[in-house]
DNA sequence: ATTGTGTGTCAACAGGTGTTGGCATACGGT
DNA sequence: ACCGTATGCCAACACCTGTTGACACACAAT
């Protein structure tokens, strides 16, 4: 994600530019997307404000950037069926502890329209692709994939950014064994059984 | 809500109080904490941005008053306990949709301290409650709360604030259909059955 | 050695923010 | 009719915001 795509001379910028964007996933996972300010992000990559609106042109383009996200949704065609909702969970709280990312996108997107937009697109379109792959009749793909976003979301929600101290407190496996039936349910079951 | 709670003879500023307040929810509702600006609050209303701070002494303090709210659960004991999770995600739903303070709440918690632990105030305190009445283990009780509230929000966050397509179009009916029995199980059931 | 380009700093701009104090006016009690 | 108080508007303050342009330096190629 560092590296340049393209097969260019690396460019001597490449730590300032690296430093950039990790103040920034700091800053906007801590403080949301107002409240982040350019100069607090430069003055944590110890670098000047005007250097952030030379390599990613204004706020908002480094925004997008910081938020380039992959949820990494793991292969599932080797679990056995029941077991996709216990997968997905630990999955996904693996992937929230291990990238503040997440969080930064959670925060911006309350307030901010193109966080909205971004995250709108991960989870409709990642999470939809995955779920398609699971074999349900299609014309119910795309509800079942967006309850199980609210689910997911939900946990995230109330995990690290309200921080509703049972939901703080629950060990990851705890969580797992409450949660992972509802995913169940939303990815292979029927409403109201 | 709107009538003093004293019984002092009523300021002939109540009308202005009011519509500050109602303007107050419409736009933290609408952007967030810090994008709704006291000026543009002031516009909504028709007044000058001072009047704001001499009615509510600051924006923290509008804030605060703009988003007194009560989930005003239903009480539950005439309810069959098999049907708690429908008549919980019923009311909610109706809730959320009838009173945009919910939604200026749940945008600003992402962004202000202040908000998210108003946020957890109501979700700890008021759903704790009503759970604890349901008669489970007391040990459990804060624990089944949070797991509710984590759904219910990622319902609303999904639905309100990134609007997911499909958890926007849901009607009503499918979306208690859905969600109902998880939070059911989150009520009354073990994990991982 | 000289040029050109990439990297970085500094100072400033224009606009918006919450907040404050002063002043005019209209009301209600006497 | 008078007076104190409540209500409202206006102008301004001090600060912070994203953003811009000019300038200094270091490096690589010639």
């Amino acid at each position: 994600m560092t590296a340049p795509a393209h097969p260019t001379r690396p460019r001597r910028s490449d730590v300032t530019r690296a430093a950039i964007l990790r103040a920034a996933r700091e800053r906007f996972a801590a403080d949301g997307y107002e409240r982040a300010t350019i100069r607090a992000i430069a003055a944590d990559a110890r670098i000047d404000p005007s250097m952030v609106m030379r390599y990613y042109g204004s706020k908002e383009g480094l925004f997008a950037a910081a938020a380039e996200f992959d949820l990494r949704l793991p292969d599932l065609t080797d679990v056995p069926p029941g077991r996709f909702g216990a997968v997905l969970v630990r999955h996904f709280l693996a992937r929230w502890d291990g990238d503040e990312t997440l969080v930064a996108l959670l925060r911006a997107a309350s307030t901010n329209p193109g966080a909205a937009e971004r995250m709108r697109g991960i989870f409709a379109d990642q999470l939809t692709a995955a779920v398609a792959t699971f074999g349900t009749d299609p014309a119910t793909t795309a509800r079942r994939a967006g309850l199980v976003a609210s689910q997911i979301l939900g946990l995230a929600f109330t995990r690290y950014i309200v921080r509703l101290p049972p939901m703080v407190e629950l060990d990851p496996e705890e969580m797992v064994s409450w949660v992972a039936p509802t995913l169940q349910r939303y990815l292979t079951g029927q409403p109201d059984s």
